[in-house]
DNA sequence: AACCTAGTCAACCGCTTCATT
DNA sequence: TAATGAAGCGGTTGACTAGGT
């Protein structure tokens, strides 16, 4: 199993993005669709290798990327699913849809962890909580046998389950939970779009976040222009013609841009209200199990499937 | 005003997993 | 089945900023 050579080490650019490679990244997107990131340099001119414009992509010029402070919701979401799955942060990012696995690493690393161990501790205390979950009760339930570890963890679901819950129902104003409700209780009909709204700019659609701050100087932390950029993004089926996947004349991107600017800003706001190109999409798994069972909290349901589902994932 | 320190987060690195041949 | 390449993932780094001295 050879190593991949992702790019060639000469003459690839490194460091934050320009917004002309941002340009050049989301208009081969905005025709090609995300994927197929090896050819993305080759076809765009673009200086940088294909991990690198994967990761662009995916943890900023995403539509539906929701930047700014974590919800006391989101965080008790991640701090139990964290207990459940570990440091799996893309499998945890995909309960939250707005939030990057690396957004969601980052907040970890910065925050929860700080406070867990503060919550846990005391202040003063210091204790790498993360060692000891890495070292402790989950490697040594998985020593034992299976069932000791699954009833260990079928306690811990429930718990988190019930919070998770709590969480979700609570936040009425969370439109992927409501929609989702709405879609289960009534598949056929077809989402309002206008109905309902995480955007705080409604001229934008961007989702700026609460409270975020973004830096002055440095053009990656700018939202505003990203939102330059991807005004417009829409779900349109993307361009079957993958052979002549070439943006690299100016012509073909000055009609990206106005694209951008006329066409397709309509649809903009469906984007950010359906984040993570999920829209009407099935339930997730951790949404089914939420709701199929009738939240199965107080009958003591079985959780016996979502712990093999959990275990086998191992 | 200058320096220091801690916090934040975008981006990179290297490993693993998956898909294809 | 094995080999290969591409994509995905998590850990880590480093640039930048804000706040304190």
């Amino acid at each position: 199993m050879g190593r991949s050579p992702c790019c060639e080490k000469t003459s690839v650019k490194k460091g934050p993005w320009t917004p002309e490679e941002d340009i050049l990244l989301v208009s081969y997107i905005q025709k090609h669709g995300p994927g197929n990131w090896r050819s993305i340099p080759a076809s765009t001119g673009l200086l940088r290798c294909s991990k690198s414009c994967r990761l662009r992509w995916a943890n900023y010029l995403r539509p539906g990327i929701k930047r700014g402070s974590f919800t006391q919701d989101e965080e008790n979401i991640i701090i139990h699913l964290q207990e459940l799955l570990g440091n799996r942060w893309a499998a945890i990012a995909s309960y939250l849809p707005q939030r990057t696995d690396n957004d969601i690493k980052n907040y970890w690393n910065t925050h929860l962890k700080k406070k867990l161990r503060r919550l846990q501790f005391g202040p003063g205390m210091e204790f790498d909580r993360s060692e000891d979950l890495r070292t402790t009760p989950r490697p040594q339930s998985m020593s034992n046998s299976k069932g000791q570890w699954e009833r260990k963890l079928q306690t811990d679901i429930h718990k988190a389950k019930q919070d998770l819950y709590e969480a979700l129902s609570l936040d009425k104003s969370n439109p992927l939970f409501t929609q989702r409700i709405s879609k289960l209780k009534a598949p056929a009909v077809a989402s309002d779009p206008s109905s309902n709204s995480t955007c705080s700019d409604p001229s934008s659609g961007m989702e700026t976040g609460g409270g975020y701050q973004p830096s002055s100087s440095t053009y990656a932390s700018s939202i505003h222009n990203i939102e330059k950029l991807l005004q417009g993004w829409t779900k349109t089926p993307y361009s079957s013609s993958s052979s002549s996947n070439t943006v690299s004349s100016q012509k073909d991107l000055t009609e990206t841009q106005h694209e951008f600017q006329d066409k397709r800003k309509p649809n903009m706001q469906e984007m950010m209200i359906h984040p993570s190109q999920e829209i009407g999409g099935p339930l997730s798994f951790l949404e089914k199990w939420l709701l199929d069972d009738n939240y199965g909290l107080a009958q003591g349901s079985d959780d016996y499937d979502l712990v093999s589902t959990i275990y086998d994932s191992r």
